[in-house]
DNA sequence: CGAGTGGTTGATCGGGCTCAATAGGAGTGG
DNA sequence: CCACTCCTATTGAGCCCGATCAACCACTCG
């Protein structure tokens, strides 16, 4: 069990570069839980008192809103670290962390946050990036819920969990963790009455294959296309006829502005293009 | 001028512990960019090669869609610190910063982020604290887009700017940068027309004062009303009356699991609680 | 086998998007 | 200084996506 466990400890990121001798130390002063489905690891609004590691299963980030809205915020993968808002200076949890399946944690007291730092290349490293990721998922998210509709949405939220925690399985990629048709509506700011008919319309169509907690992709390639391109169009903008090139960071022109708007049709939500002058 | 800089930098949080010969050494080592309105510091896509400060003005965080629309991720208030992706290891800017008024920007190359981290007292610590809030303001937004209507959103978004960068004046608090009828659509997920219609009825109702590209909160409490709680409950959980502890990170209950689903009506979207069991 | 949870599906309704048309500033040029 | 042109804002009419209301079925577990 224990032998098991510092191999697992040895496979993620922020301890990769650790010996077997400093994985024993770390597993030692580590508080290892075994914990089912449903758990809750911490909660929104008490004080940072640990820093985490899931060896495996997975988490969800939850919040609860006043008029008893749940959303989802993150799936948090097997592998990575948890709960180190104590790397920002944050000292209260901002979301309510639930296992999504039966899962194993580790956990650290936040002073210990300081000697990993210091001690373990990489560790500070690894866990910021973790943090930019996460950061960058939301703004995703915040796109999405913006220019998309429910259907895409929910494409999206099944393509970036099979991104993450997708195990292959016979005819396509299966989510890695239960999930109900009501998660999904948590993810995706809808209700699981409409998850639960586009995922009949889609299983008509040979897209997914679903039972109870449990959705297989069969069809991730479709599902993209329905999904609308993920990514933004800010990097690769289309060359200028006029040898214009972007001002960007030097000298800067006069008004430069957003000029043009065309209104480029897509039964979606507002959607105007503009280019800068 | 240089030492209005100087005085400027000088009361940044990020530098606020630099002595008057370091803040002259700091300034020397940066560009310093006077931007007008509407002015590209960096792009989606582009690589990180600089970091920048904000010294006065106002920063739109924002992304392009392929289909054309645009969405705004964050406002950056003056004397932050923005485009600071390499701290969390990212090599690409994940958004399109634009000046969303006149503006001055201060930005060094990206070597000397280590040189800073490791030289000022503070330096990395606030750097990482202002992205732990920037997360943050991400998160809510995500619940905000998730759950709430419209006119919750858009009043939502009002409070936030105001908080952010509000100015008083005769009559109430203004958002403190130029601001249309769009801006506050990409924002919210919605159209200029809502906004316009919203914006209208509003100040009939003597909430708020417009106009071109202005807007005067009048009665931030009245909107905050509208806007719906913003806070989560997760803090303030009830009381339970069987005496039950949280378990959270001691011994596991079998089973803990999410148990009531009362459907609470809101003329929102969904809308159920649930408590842990 | 009854209770509870997760899932499916039909009917209805409304918030807010779309389409469309107009008005008022602000800047530009003759 | 006025005509012209963007750009921003306002407002009406209509319609559709998706939420809401309402049954009902299918597992799973004690």
């Amino acid at each position: 069990m224990r032998l098991l466990d510092i191999a697992e400890l040895g496979r993620t990121p922020p301890f990769v570069h650790l010996d077997q001798r400093q994985l024993l130390e770390t597993l030692d002063l580590s508080e290892v839980r075994r914990l089912r489905g449903g758990a809750v690891v911490f909660d929104e609004g008490q004080p940072i008192r640990r820093f985490h590691l899931l060896l495996s299963g997975s988490i969800r980030f939850v919040r609860l809103t006043a008029d008893g809205s749940q959303i989802i915020v993150l799936h948090i993968p097997a592998g990575q670290l948890f709960g180190i808002g104590t790397a920002l200076g944050q000292i209260t949890h901002q979301v309510t962390a639930i296992t999504a399946d039966d899962s194993v944690v580790l956990s650290w007291p936040n002073p210990l946050w300081l000697t990993f730092s210091g001690a373990y290349l990489g560790f500070a490293a690894e866990a910021l990036r973790t943090f930019g990721n996460r950061a960058d998922e939301m703004s995703d998210r915040l796109v999405e819920l913006s220019t998309k509709l429910v259907e895409q949405r929910i494409a999206c939220a099944l393509l970036r969990m099979i991104g993450q925690s997708g195990r292959t399985v016979a005819g396509g990629v299966e989510i890695g963790f239960p999930i109900t048709r009501q998660n999904v509506a948590d993810m995706t700011g809808t209700t699981l009455h409409t998850v639960s008919r586009l995922l009949s319309d889609w299983e008509k169509r040979g897209l997914v294959q679903s039972r109870r907690c449990r959705i297989v992709v069969t069809d991730a390639a479709r599902l993209s296309v329905m999904g609308g391109s993920t990514a933004s169009i800010g990097a690769k903008e289309p060359e200028r006829r006029d040898g214009y090139r972007k001002p960007c960071f030097d000298a800067v022109p006069i008004r430069a502005r957003v000029v043009m708007r065309t209104p480029v049709t897509s039964r979606g939500y507002p959607s105007q293009a503009r280019v800068a002058t």
